[in-house]
DNA sequence: GTAGGGTTAG
């Protein structure tokens, strides 16, 4: 008789179909089948293996009489990791109703990685009932596997809560607790959960770095971005692919583009991810002709690109101007690859031509969309129209927002905008009238810098920071040396209207200087050194005023200024910036 | 002999 052992060999080794079936069959010639141990690690592996086989694995549970809750698991356990984990819920519900069996810990944990990938919220709360009656919360992965669960659905107070409430914390609780917030958006959470996992002596690893490289990468937060590096680089992490994807996004997105590119050419494994955050992170910061360089590298190395390739390479060009580029890259997108362009990669179409200043192409690029119905379109449109002033293609993008009923503060402050800049007085009162009677939200604008290793939030008008006193006085002072060197406000703000921040901002009249970003801005200059590059970080984008402002800064405070705003990078130096004016 | 965590998207 063959040992069971030689059969677990002869899986090990197993990489086709048809092994599987001739070591099953051996099982049944040796006898072994009727030892349900025996057809069970043979179930588990081709559950869960990688080079195993759900669909055999499926046929081999059919044929077991009365499965033994290892079966089940087996099963559930490899439902739950295949692209189709609803199966894994069916599998759980049958054997619920259908079977003698009962769940235990292992069942659960499998289950909820099953509702957490479905996005079975309901299963997840049904789950959670379950398993406070049979007293599996104690279980710390059932629990973790819960707070992931609540946490994807969005309901991140009760994720907490669960978290909270767990007696034993260990580190695949805290970095679960920690990517929740870190991939909500709540970044902020998510630096508070570090500090406490800190204090609460549990050792980071791989996982908790790329979590919170990514927040780092979205508050702009580059000093402890870099201290993340320092820290990767003394715990022998940097040979890992996602930290290294994560410290090329998070370099790229707080605007240090020479460390993301030299993250990328350190890296011996690359990956996909590698390639897209490096060409995303040129994209945004206006380098198409590079991108395109390292798209070319990719496609030499036989890497296949995929929708998110291309979004970056699109954005890329568009910033560039890069119009034929652009057309041609969006085509090859279908022809070569096969991917059916997003409503992302149709933006950015319009954007290429907007941008450009190629009005009718864009109008038509939308016309002869399927698309044509999404207001992503013509608020892309519409923002092209206020680069370049142009009120007739702007009035029809606005007209099209109203027609699918979607307009919003920022659509109605754009077209404010485009009239302002041409003097037309009737036309941002219409725009403001229309705000108010449609009583639309405006988003309140927000810009933050970070100085060591704080960071500092303002929003317009601040007059919270404890130092505003000391900020206003830089202010002037910055306007004053600005206008000497040349500066003059924009034409906009002198007709009462604030040019183009699409926010509350923009509706308080006179009070230009005292924009978010131009505090965050005159606060960094009394907090570094001269010579300090200055980063700031806003939500939304840039105003004209402001723009223009900050060239003057640059040069006559002789810094180099980086702004992230909602739509890409700007680099100010020596009284120019990298958009070329156009944003 | 059975478990849980990570990056990139106008």
């Amino acid at each position: 008789m063959i040992k069971i052992n030689n059969f677990l060999t002869s899986l090990q080794g197993c990489n086709s179909m048809q092994k599987l079936k001739r070591i099953h069959a051996q099982i049944f010639v040796n006898g072994c089948h009727s030892d349900p141990s025996i057809v069970e690690k043979l179930l588990n592996f081709c559950s869960v293996s990688v080079s195993g086989n759900l669909s055999y694995a499926r046929i081999l549970f059919s044929q077991i009489e009365n499965p033994r809750i290892s079966a089940w698991n087996s099963i559930i356990r490899g439902s739950s990791q295949s692209p189709y984990p609803l199966e894994a819920i069916l599998l759980y519900n049958r054997m619920i109703q259908d079977s003698h069996c009962h769940p235990d810990n292992y069942t659960f944990s499998f289950l909820l990685k099953a509702c957490f990938k479905a996005k079975a919220d309901k299963k997840c709360r049904e789950a959670h009932g379950s398993i406070i009656r049979l007293g599996y919360l104690s279980d710390a992965s059932v629990s973790t596997n819960l707070v992931r669960c609540y946490g994807g659905s969005g309901l991140v107070e009760t994720a907490k809560k669960l978290f909270d409430e767990m007696h034993e914390k260990d580190l695949v609780a805290w970095n679960s607790m920690l990517s929740c917030y870190s991939q909500v958006g709540l970044h902020t959470e998510a630096m508070e959960i570090y500090g406490r996992m800190r204090t609460s002596n549990v050792e980071p690893d791989e996982f908790t770095v790329v979590s919170l490289l990514s927040s780092c990468a979205h508050l702009g937060a580059l000093r402890f971005g870099i201290e993340m590096h320092k820290f990767a680089e003394d715990n022998g992490f940097i040979g890992n692919v996602f930290v290294g994807n994560a410290l090329i996004d998070m370099y790229a997105k707080c605007g240090d583009l020479e460390r993301a590119r030299q993250v990328f050419s350190s890296m011996k494994k690359k990956d996909l991810s590698t390639w897209n955050s490096i060409i995303v992170g040129l994209g945004v910061h206006g380098c198409g002709a590079e991108a395109i360089w390292f798209f070319r590298q990719m496609l030499g190395l036989g890497v296949r690109p995929n929708a998110i390739t291309f979004i970056g390479l699109l954005s890329g060009c568009s910033h560039q101007g890069l119009v034929n580029d652009g057309i041609a890259y969006f085509h090859m997108m279908r022809s070569e690859f096969w991917l059916n362009p997003s409503i992302k990669h149709l933006g950015c179409m319009v954007d290429l031509f907007g941008r450009a200043g190629k009005f009718e192409d864009a109008f038509q690029f939308i016309e002869n969309t399927e698309a044509r119905d999404d207001p992503v379109l013509w608020r892309t449109l519409l923002s092209a129209c206020r680069i370049h002033r142009n009120v007739v293609m702007g009035e029809v993008a606005m007209r099209n927002l109203v027609r699918l009923s979607s307009q919003n503060a920022g659509d109605c402050v754009l077209m404010s905008g485009i009239y302002a800049d041409t003097g037309d007085r009737q036309g941002v009162s219409r725009m403001r009238k229309l705000i108010r009677y449609q009583g639309i939200k405006t988003n309140p604008g927000w810009s933050w810098i970070e100085i060591d290793g704080i960071v500092h939030k303002f929003v317009v008008d601040d007059k919270s920071h404890t130092d505003i006193k000391e900020i206003h006085c830089k202010l002037k002072e910055v306007v004053h040396k600005s206008r000497l060197a040349g500066y003059v406000e924009e034409m906009s703000s002198s007709i009462g209207f604030q040019s183009t921040e699409e926010s509350s901002e923009a509706w308080i009249g006179n009070s230009n200087n005292y924009h978010s970003e131009k505090l965050a801005i005159a606060f960094g200059l009394t907090r570094t050194p001269p010579g300090t590059t200055l980063r700031i970080v806003k939500n939304l984008r840039v105003c004209r005023d402001c723009h223009q402002l900050t060239k003057f800064i640059s040069k006559a405070f002789n810094r180099e200024i980086v702004v992230r705003d909602r739509v890409r990078f700007h680099h100010f130096n020596g009284g120019v910036c990298s958009c070329r004016d156009f944003w």
